[in-house]
Parts: C-alpha cells; sequence; structure tokens
DNA sequence: TAGTAGCAATGATATTTATCATAAATTATA
DNA sequence: TATAATTTATGATAAATATCATTGCTACTA
C-alpha cells in the first residue's frame, strides 16, 4: 500500500496542507479500499468514522426521494473527498454513494481527520473552502434545477459532464451513464431523457453510442442551456 | 451602538465559541446597518469586505437567471451570517441578498473574521460546521426541486417557512412574501403559485388574508409533499 | 445458441405547468 | 378622494413533461 507523502492526488485536494507528520500519520492508519462498478460505498442514514480520498474512478452521490426515485446530487473523481461533512456535523451522511467504474479509495478514520483538523489552521480552512465551494455549487445547481426547463438542463449536465470528466481519446465524454443516471441528475423521466438525447442527436449537437455521449457543437448547447 | 459581549445574538451563531477579547476586537470595529424592506445589501458578483451578522429581520438570498427570473435560494433571520462564504473564499459573492422587512445587522470586517478564524481553532470549527449544514440543506432543497411536482414543493415550502419563521399571535407565518416571491422560492410560474393557494384555501389546508398565510391542516400539507 | 432480463427507443395519451388575457382587488400617488 | 399602478385571481389555451404501452436492441447465462 502506498503512503500518503508520495500520493500525488493529495496535491488537488485540501490534504496538500498537511504537514510531512500528519501525513506519516494518516499514513499509518489509513487502509486502501477498492469499489467496483454499481457498488455502494455507503447509504444515506448510516454512519461512517471516516472519509474517504477518491484515488482514481468515478461515482456518484444521490438521495433516494419519498416516491423512491433517485437524484443524484454530484459527482466525484480523484481526488475529492468523500463523507467529510458527515465527520465534521458528527451526523450520519445524508447522501448515498455509489461507484460509477472500478473506483479506489483511501479510507482514513475520523480520529486522524479531526486530529489534523484541530492542530492545522491551514488545513482547517482548506477544508472550509471546499465546503464553500460545494455550497456555492449547490447553490448555483439549485437555481438551475428551478428556473430551466428539461432540455436545458440537459444540454446543461452534458457540458458539465464534459467538463468534469473530460473526452476519452475518441471524442466521447469519460463517463458511462445509463439513460436512467441521465434522467435522474437532470430530474425528469428516463423517456423524456432519451427523447431529448434523440433530438439533440438528431440535431447534431451531439453523438450518441450506446452509453457513450460525444458533444458535436458545444456552444449550440451552451445556447439551449441559457435559453435561446 | 451595542457591544458584541453583550449581543444575545452571537448565542445562536457561531460566534459563541469568540472569546471575550476577540468579541472586544470585533465590537469595535463593527458597525451596524439598518436596511429597509426591500433593500439590498449586496448584489450578486459584487465583492464584499466583511460580513454582515444579522440581529433582527429577514432578507432573501436570491439569484438572477439567465432569463431574467430570480430564484429565491434561502431566507435568513436574526443570528444568521451573511457573506460569510464569499469572505472566506475571497470572491465576490453569488447571490443577492434582499431585506424582507426592517433588517437589522452589524457589519464586521473581513480581517476581523480571518484573525478570529486563524486563532480561534474553535470559532473556524463551528462556521465549518454552518457551512456543512448550508450544504446539507442545500442538496435536500436540490434533489425536493428536481423531484417534486410543483403542488408538493408549494405543500413543502409553506411547512418550512412557518418551521423557520414560526407564526404570529393571531396564527399567521411570520413572514409576508409576495405571491411572485413564493413562485420563485418554488420555481413556478406567479400564476401557477396562486392557483395552488387557492386550491389549498378552497381544501381548508391554509387560510389567507392577503399576503399572510395560516396553516391549517399542517398533517395534509406534509402528505401532499410527500406525494400522497 | 436460444432464452431471458434489462435497457433504450418511440408512439399515444394524460397530466402538469406555462403563457396569454382579462378582471378584481389592493396599494400607491397625485 | 380619485386615479393610476401594481398585485392577485381566474379562465382559456398552448406547451412541456409524465405515464403507459410496445418494440427492438444488447448483454448475460444456462
Amino acid at each position: 500500500m502506498g503512503k500518503c507523502q508520495q500520493c500525488i492526488i493529495r496535491h488537488f485536494n485540501s490534504f496538500k496542507s498537511l504537514t510531512t507528520e500528519e501525513l506519516t500519520c494518516i499514513s499509518d492508519s489509513k487502509s486502501e479500499v477498492t469499489f467496483k462498478k454499481g457498488q455502494v460505498v455507503f447509504t444515506e442514514g448510516s454512519s461512517i468514522n471516516g472519509v474517504f480520498c477518491v484515488k482514481s474512478g468515478k461515482c456518484k452521490l444521490s438521495k433516494l426521494n419519498s416516491n423512491g426515485k433517485e437524484q443524484i446530487v454530484r459527482f466525484m473523481k480523484g481526488g475529492d473527498v468523500l463523507g467529510y461533512r458527515s465527520v465534521i456535523v458528527d451526523e450520519p451522511v445524508t447522501l448515498t454513494v455509489t461507484a460509477l467504474d472500478e473506483m479506489k479509495a483511501c479510507f482514513i478514520p475520523k480520529s486522524d481527520i479531526m486530529e489534523a483538523l484541530e492542530k492545522n489552521p491551514k488545513f482547517i480552512m482548506d477544508m472550509m473552502k471546499i465546503a464553500c465551494i460545494d455550497l456555492k455549487d449547490a447553490n448555483m445547481t439549485l437555481s438551475n434545477m428551478a428556473q430551466k426547463t428539461v432540455k436545458q438542463r440537459l444540454a446543461d449536465t452534458l457540458l458539465f459532464l464534459q467538463e468534469t470528466f473530460n473526452t476519452t481519446d475518441d471524442g466521447y465524454i469519460d463517463i458511462q451513464l445509463s439513460r436512467e443516471e441521465i434522467s435522474s441528475v437532470i430530474g425528469t423521466a428516463t423517456e423524456s431523457a432519451i427523447r431529448l438525447l434523440s433530438e439533440f442527436k438528431k440535431k447534431k449537437l451531439i453523438n450518441l453510442k450506446g452509453k457513450n455521449i460525444q458533444i458535436l457543437d458545444a456552444q449550440k448547447l451552451e445556447n439551449i442551456s441559457e435559453g435561446f
């Protein structure tokens, strides 16, 4: 198992402000976990006693609504830290996390995180900043959800996915989601999402190959998202 | 102007963890501000160099969408701290804040806040917790927005408003919003909100007297919100 | 390889919600 | 107080979206 001190991922998240000493300490108590595609990392309502530092792979964070439908709230990938909210507020997690492909992560016990937070002002400040950015994003998404049509939200989501996960060599967005998952990001019926994807394809805005999506005309999608 | 040390409000927010010394310092540099109903505290995109600690009154936090419609993201009242996100991340504010009635607040310069954050681990931890709670709420609202119908969201919102602002002696929810504001909380056309309010009234779930709303059957509203 | 299950696509239809229009009620203003 | 302006209310209609039904496709597996 690799040492935290040598881990490249940490440079991309709040762990970059940890001292060598702190990293060594965390490194000794952490454990590496691998999740298979579709595997649940933790479930809404359960208690976790640590955070997961994602090394590679992707996952979705979702909420189950009273009607039994899943709402995907956000995605995470390498560099993101899972579960920090729950650890800091000392409450059960409020979201279910599910791996979208093979995902590797390091589990860091709560005690290590809390100790570092208490002792290292730079670390807590960095964590705080992440919380603030997450909050801004959540407000943004909230506003989009409330005010945009399904078509606008789909255009928005496709652009967001490309920006977040980039494209593979063949030009397709580097994340594979089922139609149902796409619909539960934008909050609509699966059939509606499918219909709009077909429409976008017909209009040559995107290209579809199974679950793979390629954006052909980002500008037009941008326009749709803005309501033009 | 009152002193922070004697301010009751601080016991309800993160300022409770400040030391007497820190409070005295803040107290010396703070300034009290009063906003009239409808007055804008700050606008989306502008920079603020401090936070507002709300002492009394209410305000709305909103975002202007590309179509020019306002989306109310949340409300704040006495005890809440405005603008902390912007100060911590050192970015312009992303929301517009408007007073909903006469609102009194203390403006605390950024430097004071940052100094207290850096020196007092308990204070930053408390601020962090608030950010985490705000984040949880935002995710919750997001999920509701995406998955619930307009009717469900209205029921939800009415219950939320009562819970947040309580009722006056005559039983009405202690906040006055225009129908347009209500519709921009739930993200719908004003006419739709009006229609549904009328429907709720006809079904004796609520009582309407101008802008005042009284909840008559919270249980049934709860059921509607849950989709039954 | 056939069978089966799950997913994707699409048509038909119902429901929800937005938009436009207009009237009534309320509030602001001269 | 009269007048204008704004907000609230409601009807008619259009547009968006959900639901139900059916079919084809893909992938798994016995």
